[in-house]
DNA sequence: CGAGGCCTTGACCGCGGTCAATGCCCGTGG
DNA sequence: CCACGGGCATTGACCGCGGTCAAGGCCTCG
């Protein structure tokens, strides 16, 4: 049950067996069905989630209809809407699970009262944000002023994973392309 | 010499006199002249900075030349390449003034070395790291799936002064269209 | 006063979006 | 077990947004 949880801090922190335990208690384990939506754009966010089977992902939809993927988060990674989780405000963005999913949810005030309380969360969140940024940070310049084809090279590049795992109307979302666009692109790889 | 960043410190902790007297000691006064590079691109970044006077942004410079721009600090804010700060890796954007300024510098060693020492530090520097994950997590939201004339529009309500303060050529490479479309949306706003 | 940078504007064109049609895969129910 | 239907990928035809290039005017600064 905690065993990719365990890993997650065994590499990032040197955390001991009790304290890890204490953190556990506060995680409820969580089954979600492909597609479905676990935080409405709009509401505040409650829960963040750690991810021990399938994948979620972090998306809007603009008043045409159309989804922009930010983030997925696969097994062994969190994912929630974290600019809701920090400023308490209604969240910009759905997070939704796009495979059959088994998840760790800890609520937002028991997080950061870990934050606040236990050290190696402290660096935990630390390293999350850190990462976090600098990951948004390289999407900012991947993805300006390249053509449609250099940002799928990019994907290929630095997560090649989400390419071969997820379907094309996911990497379309988070590309900024169309389906279209993207089919044509793959057959002239 | 020390009044907005005390302003800073003040608005964002209960820091005491002597802490703060401390941390100031830290800081080098330094003037940069209009387009002064601070920091190549490439090299590893030695340096933290705080804008007294002036601006300074943060862009990259693909191969073909053309230069994307991700972040332009005025007074009052602090300005660098966070992510070669963080990892100790080559910077992949430059800093540059892009006015006259005056800056104070704190180098990379001593502003981690407070991090982890000094508690206000170690607080204003998760806040500045969730500023800019919100920051860019909004940027690319807002930028997916728009056209030039909706992300003029996105500057205008999110960042006004950098319409107003800076030059064509700048907010162009922050947009990410060229100075000619910028010009002729500006006249259709 | 001259030079260089920047803003503006016009003409042209190519990338990528839109829409429609087709085929494939897969889950569901008769 | 097969028939049906819905979702997704692919492909073609079309077109509009925004990039490119060239020219002209203005402002700043040496």
């Amino acid at each position: 049950m905690f065993e990719l949880l365990q890993e997650y801090f065994a590499q990032r922190t040197n955390i001991d067996e009790a304290s890890f335990e204490h953190i556990c208690s506060y995680f409820k384990p969580l089954k979600a069905k492909k597609n479905e939506i676990l935080q409405m754009k709009g509401e505040r966010s409650k829960y963040y989630y750690f991810v021990n089977k399938g994948c979620i992902r972090l998306f809007t939809v603009n008043e045409d209809g159309e989804e922009a993927t930010r983030y997925f988060a696969f097994e062994g990674a969190f994912g929630g809407s974290l600019p809701s989780l920090i400023r308490q405000s209604p969240a910009f963005e759905f997070v939704q699970a796009i495979e059959p999913s088994e998840l760790m949810a800890i609520s937002r005030d028991d997080f950061f009262h870990l934050v606040d309380t236990v050290p190696a969360v402290a660096k935990i969140y630390r390293l999350i944000l850190e990462a976090a940024f600098i990951t948004a940070q390289e999407r900012i310049y991947g993805f300006q002023n390249l053509t449609a084809l250099e940002k799928l090279r990019w994907l290929l590049n630095y997560q090649p994973r989400i390419l071969s795992r997820l379907s094309g109307r996911m990497v379309a979302s988070f590309l900024g392309v169309t389906p279209y666009t993207l089919s044509r692109l793959k057959a002239e790889l």
